[in-house]
DNA sequence: AAATCTATTGCATATTATAAAATATTGATC
DNA sequence: GATCAATATTTTATAATATGCAATAGATTT
């Protein structure tokens, strides 16, 4: 009867496309040509009515039937309509438009960084209500081996893209060997804490660079299992970068939603 | 009448989705975010129907609303289908796999482009050493005149693929007229510039486009003799772009181990 | 503050998607 | 080579649903 019993979320649409697109998404998250009974089945529709669908986003060249088997595959017109959406689609501005909720959320100030040639650069941040002094502008590039950032870009990019900056802040170091005291100052030891990153999803410093200033940070991934962006929540209170922290699990859930390969 | 006798082509669909796909597709090619009025226009529809159509894309992500503007854009759900609909062709993983070598081996960074309909789009990147280039990322779209990756383009992709981009440019450049400097700014110049780069095998852009950067690029063929993807190799010395150049040697080699391969 | 433009929502009607069954096509078995 | 089984496609009557008009809400400009 009502209009809009069905389901809270799916207002205002039309029926038939909104099933005719679950039917396309089906397709596109099966990973491979599927027969017609097949994806009937998986999207639990009638296969009579699958058909329908499909002869439709064939004409379109979203779908393609492979001619013998007969089964169906995502075609060229998703490729172009794909990479369309890749090419006007700023990652950079989509991420630090939700930056601000972060920050709210979890009372902390939120940085977005992005590789740059001399290391992990701030291109976005966003103050929490509790203030904060801070040197961290726009464009200030942070420590490798010292930062949460830093470290974080450590273990998520290809050795070859941070040895050169490694390198040279484990000069500085050895010069100051008491500073880094929860890493090997070697190459060797760089090589073992990013591995103890990666197993982690995120990493953190405790106030012993910064007085007084904790920090977790994770990764956006694309899909090279490759940092795109790291993102960074700054407090005070130490409580806050031990694991399982609320704020962890916020920072988790955040970079899983906008690391592009997050499907499903 | 007789339900079939409209349009001889479109047998056996929906009317409703081969229009709605009409205004996914429509909004993919406008190349930007487009008003509900805008797009109601371009595609010949009242304006309530498109509307309830976007409202149905918006569903299932492939279309988003800007809040503020309330302008509709192709969303996160195109970019996930288009990804999955690359990855159906063999090529662009065995290829991407192979990436990470190239760029080792070369020291340099290793892009993956395919033909888009805003030209040649980022794939797949892998990048080498501390050369950063903030503005190139995943799902950027190269200038066809001048990147080394565009005039691989022109070379070895049918006229009518890139004509309409190629006109594009060339009023673009008329207007700057000094920044082309190695090619006539006209289609016969551009059809010159083709031919050359085929006798090749590989097309290259030295510092005056990109200041301090040099580019070589190769494509991958199909059995066609056509491109079904570009390599791209950018660094900052300009040696590495002259003939003979170890890089280059490795670049061609890449080239053609992945086009023999895919089909059946 | 009024006005104009744009996006969004209700509602009656007819167009159009639907489902069941029939038919065609393919693949396998004897 | 012919028959059977399984899957894909087409047909057709029915009723569900997309449509278009008109009204509302929201935003931007004068």
């Amino acid at each position: 009867m009502s209009s809009l019993s069905q389901k809270g979320e799916a207002a205002g649409g039309i029926q038939s496309l909104d099933t005719a697109l679950r039917v396309l998404q089906t397709l596109g998250l099966a990973g491979k040509a599927l027969s017609l009974s097949e994806l009937s089945r998986l999207c639990d529709l009638p296969a009579t009515k699958v058909h329908r669908y499909l002869a439709s986003f064939s004409h379109s060249g979203l779908v393609v039937q492979n001619g013998r088997s007969g089964t169906y595959d995502l075609g060229q017109g998703a490729i172009l309509l794909g990479l369309a959406a890749l090419a006007r689609h700023d990652f950079v501005n989509t991420t630090a438009d939700a930056l601000p909720g972060l920050a709210e959320e979890t009372g902390l100030t939120a940085l977005l960084c992005v590789w740059g040639n001399s290391g992990p650069t701030v291109v976005r941040w966003q103050r929490s209500t509790s203030l904060m002094v801070t040197s961290l502008g726009l464009g200030t590039t942070l420590p490798l081996l010292t930062s949460a950032t830093g470290r974080v870009c450590l273990s998520y990019l290809p050795e070859v893209v941070t040895r050169h900056l490694v390198e040279s802040e484990l000069r500085r170091i050895k010069r100051n060997p008491n500073i880094l005291d929860d890493m090997k100052a070697s190459l060797t030891g760089v090589r073992e804490f990013a591995v103890a990153v990666r197993e982690r999803g995120f990493a953190s410093v405790d106030g012993r660079f910064i007085p007084g200033l904790v920090a977790i940070a994770a990764p956006i991934l694309d899909w090279q299992e490759q940092a795109q962006a790291v993102i960074t929540l700054i407090g005070t209170d130490p409580r806050t970068i031990e694991p399982n922290s609320t704020a962890h699990q916020m920072l988790a859930e955040f970079c899983r939603a906008h690391s592009i390969v997050n499907q499903k």
